[in-house]
DNA sequence: ACAATAGTGTCTTTTAGACAGTATTAA
DNA sequence: TTAATACTGTCTAAAAGACACTATTGT
């Protein structure tokens, strides 16, 4: 069936004729948030090295935001999707293809590019150490992997006539080549009929555009999927121990946990394996792989 | 400090330099899926109405898709954000402002639309039946209220060398005006080193663009987070009982609910008034609100 | 021997599920 | 009186939290 329009054409002569109009298009660009997880150099050789939490960021070459750091990314092409173009530049950037990817949120307040006007639809990756070995020979000139803290800093309630404003702000800190911090509030407006969310950078020391918005948005998303998803397996090793496993959790979530609730908790995520580690200065502990099943 | 690039210019330099490129932009349109809950004829004076999920569709007016229907939404303007968009689509289309509204997934499948390149960041909006009223005067011409049932058909899982595919096949069936159904699946591909999840149209009858696949993602996302969130209160009446607000969970899962667990499970959600429910043919039933404090 | 982690057992507390029983209204 | 919903109490089962105890290694 071939309905007409009321200029009497049929979808494929409109189609035919179509234009795009002449009003203006943002630049899309897909935006990352690559998050990995390292050893620290441990204290004494009984000790178990402890975990860091940690994203890539880039340095940037030119204008805008010259010299400051940045998440990696870059325009999507008209011949590929968001997603492919977030895989696109990872694959770029890290070396590594086939990780866990995830939409997080798209950005597009106005004047966060002060080039043009661009929305950001950015991405959360999760890779293994494993992966991050054969990313020595990459040749992105000046990246780097920081060390991620988000805190929260302060907590405010303003009553209105109609509800109330809640304010928490967090401080993130990234260290590495440097120490970059920046403050961003999430102000939760409650009223009788509707509820909203808004993030708004407090300061900034060394982020370039909103970044810190988008880094403090993609560690709120892992740290409430950790819970109930078995996203974190995504950061492990082909191989692990269960304490490894816990220590990820814990330098995710900021917070300790208990052992044995831990144990049971996950039980249900992991196989295990016959083999054990060696050398470690005290009692082996055997190693789990992530279980597919389920 | 001004900092030079390469080129010798300061920021404010560059920027005064900079032309956008000639290389192409999407379009971004801003698309909702607004959700609202309507009473169906009770069957006796004694009982109660049931609940009935429903979301808004518009009649498309000419090509593509002349004549299916399509979720309410219109470009992003450069003067707006993708919220603020969402936010004045709304309230042309309804009448309605100041709603709980919530961004779920940018959609960029490249052909989504036949016209040009358009990315559609998608939105959801829940509204309560007492400014559903308000909505009398709209101007819209051919909107429309449908029924939402949303219920898997089919799941299937084959394995791979290295991990398995799972597909979930949901039928989306919208009852008003016409009839629409669609089936949508869900392929997730999960592997020893990377998990990830798909959508894809199956079927589809009467409804335009990829509008199918949001509308499964909303409703999806109203399912995940009405176990955790008071999300469901802002689909509720300023006064409302107990039962009506188990019905709209019931109606939002799709499955039944005791009634003690439920009400211990929503207690600190609301809060109770003096007023009860009148002439109902039943023992009067307390009325509550939506509590904001907690 | 000992310093460290590995791993398990069990008690308590909290939360969820199940169901039955009593209460109250309009017609 | 009756057909309906309103509301509460209590038992059980499952999950989460807390902590203590035993086990095993390399130096």
């Amino acid at each position: 069936m071939d309905w007409l329009d009321r200029n009497g054409l049929t979808e494929r002569e409109f189609l035919e004729q179509y234009r795009a109009g002449d009003y203006e298009r943002p630049s899309v660009a897909a935006d990352m948030v690559i998050f990995t997880v390292t050893d620290e150099e441990a204290d004494s050789y009984r000790r178990l090295p402890e975990k860091e939490l940690r994203i890539l960021l880039i340095r940037r070459g030119g204008h805008p935001f010259l010299g400051k750091w940045a998440l990696p990314g870059g325009f999507v092409q008209p011949s590929e999707t968001t997603e492919q173009a977030a895989a696109r530049e990872l694959r770029e950037e890290t070396g590594v293809d086939d990780v866990y990817l995830e939409q997080l949120y798209t950005f597009s307040d106005i004047g966060r590019d002060p080039r043009t006007w661009v929305m950001s639809c950015s991405y959360m990756a999760l890779i293994n150490s494993d992966k991050l070995e054969l990313q020595a020979g990459d040749d992105a000139a000046d990246a780097s992997w920081f060390k991620v803290s988000y805190r929260q800093l302060r907590e405010q309630k303003e009553l209105m006539e109609d509800g109330y404003v809640k304010t928490l702000e967090y401080e993130l800190k990234l260290s590495g080549e440097e120490e970059l911090s920046a403050v961003v509030a999430r102000t939760l407006t409650v009223k009788t009929t509707s509820t909203s969310t808004e993030y708004k950078i407090v300061s900034n020391n060394g982020l370039a555009f909103d970044h810190a918005k988008i880094i403090a948005c993609a560690i709120e998303r892992l740290r409430g999927k950790v819970n109930y998803t078995d996203i974190a397996l995504h950061l492990m090793p082909k191989l692990f121990t269960l304490t490894e496993l816990q220590q990820v959790y814990e330098v995710i979530m900021d917070k300790e946990l208990l052992k044995a609730a831990f144990r049971r908790k996950v039980a249900d995520l992991v196989a295990e394996t016959d083999h054990y580690t060696e050398n470690a200065g005290h009692r082996p502990s055997r190693l789990y792989r992530r279980k597919l099943e389920e």
